[in-house]
DNA sequence: TTAAATTTTTAGTTTTGTCTAAAAAAATAT
DNA sequence: ATATTTTTTTAGACAAAACTAAAAATTTAA
């Protein structure tokens, strides 16, 4: 598989994860900065390597094999962003880019002494549940904070968004996975929460809520 | 930079080392596997990017820059094989493939990073010198194994061949970096050495020889 | 110092992944 | 239900990096 193709398959994983349909090509050009045509271009070839189920007009949907190659750079990827934190001192908003690179090392022997070597982490720096060797994903029960019941406690698990805006926002106000959320007051007008965190009361808007895990 | 250019520059890069004059077309297509007349094609377009200085006919030589970028790619390579055996356990014979696709990786925070958490390793698993931040690389006075004096105690610190068929068999051998070296007898019909290692009496062929280094 | 051999370059293709523009199909709106 | 809009595909082109075959330059040998 080239990088290009794995970026394709990759993409083609997270849309499904989100709409479990057909995957549209503008939503795969989208992600890509790409163009329609180059999609219907790509989807032939990996259609042709049985990656991915192609009929023209109807979209596409990864094959059981397409599937697991996707876990695959997923797991590379989200393995390499441990590394980066935890090894080498990056914090949770630069490996993004990095691991986008890493991702691609062909190796499997290597990333299986790097999964070693990082003690087998289920989930990485920003939440998400890595692969295992065999493909498996540990589950957690998350939800959207915007969507947490009022006085009871949470802990921050994950964020949806994972710009580096929204990162160094959470780090400006030292919110981290790991901290304690209760949601004290919900503004009606406009959603904004009253909330405390580890024993430090602020407001937060709808869009924070919205792009922030706890359970 | 492609990876492809990276190649090149850093091929020209180790047979610089060997003949200091103009690298010849032929030589480069060899050590590429590829063929003279796209070695050709390059070179225009690395001479374009001022990263070599190329005549027609005259072979190339990297320029100041040039020059830099290879050894920020060596720099990049040897510290992943570091990397790959002081933390992920592979062995020394195992390392350079993968360490050919890391090297490529872009980033030179992580780079410098990487350098920090290796505790700034001057020299790699076979024994060969890795460049600083700025390029430096540190000397020193090695010779082959085949041009030592009889009778004097040397310490084995790097390998000319670094092919996995020479390494296994020094594993075989119980030769290590770091390893005491005596020439006790050289047999004169095929130059044979009748070594001590490490308080172990052995031969070794004159193949061998010509590919370990001492100091 | 010519002739032969070797090396290097040029010219013309190929493959991969992209693009633009136009055509075709599907979805939406009146 | 037909017209309009949107989405998707096709067709044709391009750039990068490789190739083959042929031409040109250089080197070696007689």
């Amino acid at each position: 598989m080239t990088i290009s193709e794995e970026n394709y398959i990759k993409v083609i994983y997270h849309l499904s994860l989100v709409s479990p349909k057909g995957i549209n090509t503008n939503a795969i050009a989208g992600m890509l900065n790409t163009k329609a045509s180059s999609v219907t271009d790509m989807m032939k070839k990996l259609s042709d390597k049985e990656l991915v189920a192609y009929q023209k007009y109807q979209g596409v949907t990864l094959t059981e094999k397409g599937f697991h190659s996707a876990k695959m750079i997923v797991r590379k990827h989200r393995l390499w962003e441990v590394f980066l934190v935890d090894k080498l001192n990056f914090s949770w908003d630069e490996v993004h880019e990095i691991a986008e690179e890493l991702e691609h090392i062909k190796s499997e022997v290597l990333i299986n002494k790097l999964d070693a070597f990082l003690d087998f982490p289920t989930f990485d720096p920003h939440g998400d549940p890595i692969p295992n060797a065999d493909g498996e994903i540990k589950k957690i029960n998350k939800l959207l904070l915007s969507d947490s019941e009022l006085n009871k406690e949470y802990q921050c698990v994950g964020v949806k968004d994972s710009s580096s805006s929204f990162l160094q926002y959470l780090d400006k106000q030292k919110i981290a996975l790991g901290s304690k959320i209760t949601v004290k007051e919900k503004e009606s007008f406009d959603d904004t929460l009253l909330v405390e965190i580890d024993s430090r009361e602020m407001t937060l808007s709808n869009k924070i809520a919205n792009n922030l895990y706890v359970k």
